[in-house]
RNA sequence: CGGGGUGUAGCGUAGCCUGGUAGCGCGCCUGGUUUGGGACCAGGAUGUCGGGAGUUCAAAUCUCUCCACCCCGACCA
């Protein structure tokens, strides 16, 4: 390609609009504008990257043995009623009516499409097992758009459907799937990790998330250096403290803790450290008010709540039901001579002499014990994050926590769907069965933002290979001027693409400071120099984008094309 | 949804407090000189000052209202 026949638009300074660096880059590099929030053009230099990222996930998708198919956008609401999703979505499903004022809605993902094609064409256990998968344009309607396409509303994903008869073509698929990840990441160049997840919304059980590792990610991880242990926190198990709980020691009193609130408050005031602090979290759920006990320094994890059978609707309580219930204001609340079910945390639960709410305003009790002071807990669960420094749950050391960018997500939904929408297929005995169910989705655009997040220096973008808009640039100094730079130039850019290598020829005849920096920022990995001077020493330069200094390369006398293209597959 | 903030030329911004007919840098256009790291000289174009309403002789500036966008939060007592 040819930069005049082009169009590259790069921003000397980024919109203030935005935050992150990766948003800011795509930016100024040209590769996305803004048309309204969490809206963006691709623009013709950011679809190239964006068909890069989805023409290695479509190669991987097919070598897996998926079939690419092209699913309607707009979905009609009946489908969704039929799994109960229409309601259950939210108001992240974007909702439209047409003109005969049906509903409809711009699918935020495609089980029900899907699992209705599987429904209506598969009949036998020997159409079976089957993958489809699509690149598509989704819209979540987030409540907080941001980071340009990272976390934008419409995004392009590859999501894609497995049909089973039983679970353990499920279970081989799904590990294939997992496969077919670790290689598109791989060919990809960024540095990610797998690894085990909550399902969510879509339902199912066993999911891994493939996360690109950034310490702008917005989930955190939590893995362990010494094993292969890794999980999203939401997951990530906190194991029992190893020891039983001590004895009670002196006897409980209360003290005066007038103003002190957190339990960060309380320890400081009493000069004792947050971990022998409790702090008591009154919830509603079904109607009924319950205690949960934490640390002072722990964190509730909610998604470990819902999954206890009568807490999986829980909410906080709000100040009034607090009072009605515990006769005082959130702060100063305790399990102590309430009888409101406790719920503790494991950690909690091995706890003795602590400090906890006394159920007066401006009050705390110290020394309290379980059994001696107040009822032990009714109930014991794993209701916390896992924090740094905990044991793996794989017993393999100790974990530590990451930040992530989700960019894959892979499901076994199992028969969630097919169940609800009769999706049914002949065994070998004639019986009539649901299809077991898999779910894997790549966030395409998603992965451009992470990619250069995780890719980028004071010059701009460094696009890893794979993805990168063009593999080779050209930058000619004095092209019009001086004419055997043009005839090299035009030479080497001809044997290039002849070579079947994506070269960009920057035939702008600018200012070599305003091609070198537009090429550093848009992130083309290699570039090669023509000029006046270089030519008449018998040399052109090479410089890789991550490179300190060009190269001199021999020219005529060295082969370009043979030392790019090593150069390309070195990288 | 709650809190905070911003909206002035394509981008970045000054001016607003203290009302008097809008300025700067980059970019853009023309001509010329330049050409190995975002050039220089000369000339030029581009603003419904987010929209609407109000106050005033007069509003970018004050008031009200609507809109858009950004940030933080949306349960951790």
């Amino acid at each position: 390609m040819r930069l005049a026949s082009f169009f590259i638009s790069t921003l000397k300074e980024a919109p203030a609009e935005a935050e992150l660096i990766s948003h800011k880059l795509m930016l100024r590099a040209g590769l996305i504008r803004r048309l309204g929030s969490g809206l963006y053009t691709w623009m013709p230099l950011g679809l190239k990257v964006l068909r890069k990222v989805e023409s290695v996930v479509r190669e991987e998708m097919d070598a897996s043995g998926a079939l690419e198919l092209l699913m309607p956008a707009i979905q009609p609401a009946e489908l969704w009623r039929e799994t109960g999703r229409w309601d259950v979505f939210g108001p992240q499903m974007l909702r439209i009516k047409d003109r005969h004022q049906r509903d409809f809605c711009f699918g935020p993902t495609h089980e029900e499409v899907i699992t209705d094609i599987a429904r209506r064409e598969i009949r036998s256990y020997r159409q079976l097992p089957l993958t489809f998968y699509q690149i598509q344009t989704k819209f979540r309607d987030e409540i907080r758009p941001r980071f340009g396409v990272m976390r934008a509303r419409e995004f392009v994903m590859k999501d894609a459907y497995s049909f089973h008869a039983g679970s353990d073509s499920l279970e081989k698929t799904y590990a294939a799937m997992h496969e077919a990840y670790c290689r598109i990441f791989s060919r990809l160049g960024v540095g990610f990790r797998a690894v085990t997840a909550d399902t969510g919304p879509m339902g199912g059980s066993g999911s891994h998330e493939f996360h690109v590792l950034a310490d702008s990610g917005e989930d955190a991880i939590a893995f362990c250096p010494d094993s292969e242990y890794a999980a999203n926190v939401e997951m990530a198990e906190a194991l029992p403290p190893a020891g039983p709980r001590g004895a009670a020691g002196s006897v409980m009193r209360k003290v005066e803790t007038v103003g002190k609130k957190t339990c960060e408050e309380v320890a400081a005031f009493l000069s004792l450290p947050v971990e022998q602090t409790i702090k008591t979290l009154a919830v509603v759920a079904n109607g009924e008010v319950y205690l949960l006990l934490l640390r002072g320094d722990h964190h509730l994890n909610e998604t470990k709540v819902r999954k206890i059978p009568f807490l999986c609707d829980f909410r906080l309580a709000n100040e009034e039901e607090i009072r009605a219930k515990t006769g005082c204001l959130p702060g100063y609340i305790g399990p102590a001579g309430l009888t409101l079910p406790v719920i503790a945390d494991r950690t909690v639960a091995a706890m003795n002499d602590f400090v906890c709410g006394a159920n007066e305003e401006n009050y705390h009790l110290v020394n309290a014990n379980f059994g001696r002071d107040m009822k032990e807990p009714d109930h014991v669960f794993d209701i916390r994050n896992v924090i740094p420094g905990d044991p793996s749950p794989d017993g393999g050391g100790k974990l530590d926590i990451c930040r992530g960018i989700e960019v894959g997500h892979i499901f076994q939904l199992h028969t969630k769907y097919s169940e609800a929408m009769k999706a049914v297929y002949l065994d070998e005995s004639g019986q009539s069965r649901p299809m077991e169910m898999g779910c894997y989705g790549i966030g395409v655009s998603r992965i451009v933002a992470a990619a250069v997040e995780q890719n980028h220096d004071a010059g701009g973008i460094i696009f890893p290979e794979a993805m990168a808009p063009f593999q080779v640039v050209i930058i000619p100094i004095g092209l019009k001027k001086n004419t055997e730079v043009r005839i090299e130039a035009e030479s080497i850019y001809a044997a290039l693409c002849d070579a079947g290598i994506d070269v960009l020829l920057d035939d702008r005849d600018d200012r070599p400071g305003v091609m070198f920096a537009d090429m550093e920022l848009i992130g083309i990995p290699h570039r090669i120099v023509i000029g006046e001077r270089s030519l008449k020493q018998g040399i052109i330069e090479y410089q890789g984008r991550r490179d300190e200094k060009a190269q001199a390369i021999p020219y005529p006398s060295q082969d370009i094309v043979g030392f790019i293209k090593s150069r390309i597959r070195g990288a």
